[in-house]
DNA sequence: AGGTACTGAATTGTTGAACAATCCTGCAAG
DNA sequence: CTTGCAGGATTGTTCAACAATTCAGTACCT
């Protein structure tokens, strides 16, 4: 019986690495950083025709990777209308916020149990958001931002939640881009994060639930305020 | 200006009643219907040739179909092989339990927040339980169990978070199809779900909170027995 | 001027066919 | 029992066509 070798089951999870992708999956791929970028600003219209010809690829497959991302709510799709990059409202920024709030703080609570390499991969991201901002990259520290809260989601060790936080996040990005400066809006929490990772490695979890959800309120909050000037 | 009218604001709600449907979509919810309800059990394989044909639907539209039920888990597409239905994994099994008590317990705490109406809406869930297992309808039983737990969810008032565990719900309904009497596995939890509402409604939240990590904590254990029974 | 109805162009929705790439099955050979 | 090799079937992708719908402009009426 060959089927209990060793090493089948250590390929087996090396299949993934084989699974070549589509094309309209990578067409989603470049949409998507295009988006969460900037280049496609909000409210952009992407018409099957333009797109098509400009990544040479046919409207079936290009149908296909709007859906993907219509699914990910980065387009909305308004029917025999055509497919628009996403416009967050107010009620879209709070939703977001509230969402976060929930996975977040409920990720950070499971740090008791994490592994230390976990709480370490949190750590690294706040240093990569130094580097960053010593550099003045200030999109990057905005980057190494969000990876940190990804890194505090991770804490709860489920795949799906990463995977709803990658999403959130994503979706978020969309609203960042009415911040005109980025470097006000994304250094002042470099220091929060350490702040939070400091709590962590000292092991006092109860303190770094409350600053995490206080520095996402405070967050939400300074975006929804630039979003109403905005409106003006 | 007519663009301040009281009206205007109202009937822009309403434009999503308007907004038909695609084809792709419609052929989406029946195919997801049948999947939750069990007359595509996992595994199963759905040839673009046969479905097509079938739904009398052509390649393309069915293909768009496929990648939205991709994107919701509930099929897997490989790649130059074709869509099957899910086959969850004790894995799979155990992460959806995972998700579900971060976000369950995450929205329950929102409980002394939430209006009436939602915990009447929690209530009601449980008395559609009580009245389909009086007329053993238990397939019924085990659906009002999981609007039960959808209307705690939204206690959190969030459609994002609404829209996760309708997706997280329809995930592990396609884990219930292992249970081969479907009176023994849904008819114990209508008692727990009423002492869940009692606590709610008695104002006694942190209760609450407790009974509905231990029933959802149990609830895996069992799932995941039964996943391992059936293995051999 | 301001609102209404209509016309034609452009875009999307959906289908069908075509071809290449890949997978699966069965069979023959070692 | 494994390996190698057809042949058929299925998927991946593109293209072309037509129906349905939206959009922009224009003429018309009051």
């Amino acid at each position: 019986m060959t089927a209990t070798d060793p090493w089948v089951e250590l390929l087996t999870g090396d299949r993934s690495l084989l699974d070549r992708t589509s094309t309209a999956e990578r067409v989603a791929d470049v949409l998507r950083q295009r988006i969460i970028e900037g280049g496609l600003p909000p409210g952009t219209r992407l018409s099957e025709g333009s797109a098509g010809r400009a990544l040479s690829v046919s409207r079936n497959t290009l149908r296909e990777a709007f859906r993907l991302l219509v699914h990910e709510r980065l387009l909305v799709h308004e029917f025999h209308r055509g497919v628009f990059v996403r416009v967050l409202s107010v009620d879209d920024v709070q939703d977001l916020y509230r969402t976060r709030r929930l996975l977040e703080v409920g990720a950070i609570r499971c740090a008791g149990t994490a592994a230390p390499e976990q709480i370490a991969a949190v750590v690294a991201e706040v240093q990569a958001a130094v580097q960053a901002a010593a550099e003045e990259r200030w999109l990057d520290v905005g980057t190494a931002n969000m990876r940190f809260h990804q890194a505090i989601t991770a804490l709860a060790c489920s795949p799906r939640l990463d995977e709803i936080m990658r999403q959130v996040v994503a979706e978020l990005r969309l609203g960042f881009h009415v911040m005109s400066r980025p470097r006000e809006f994304h250094e002042p929490y470099i220091v929060l994060n350490r702040g939070i990772t400091d709590l962590l490695s000292r092991g006092e979890f109860g303190e770094a639930e409350r600053l995490l959800e206080t520095y996402l309120s405070e967050a939400e909050a300074q975006l929804v305020q630039a979003y109403r000037q905005m409106a003006r």
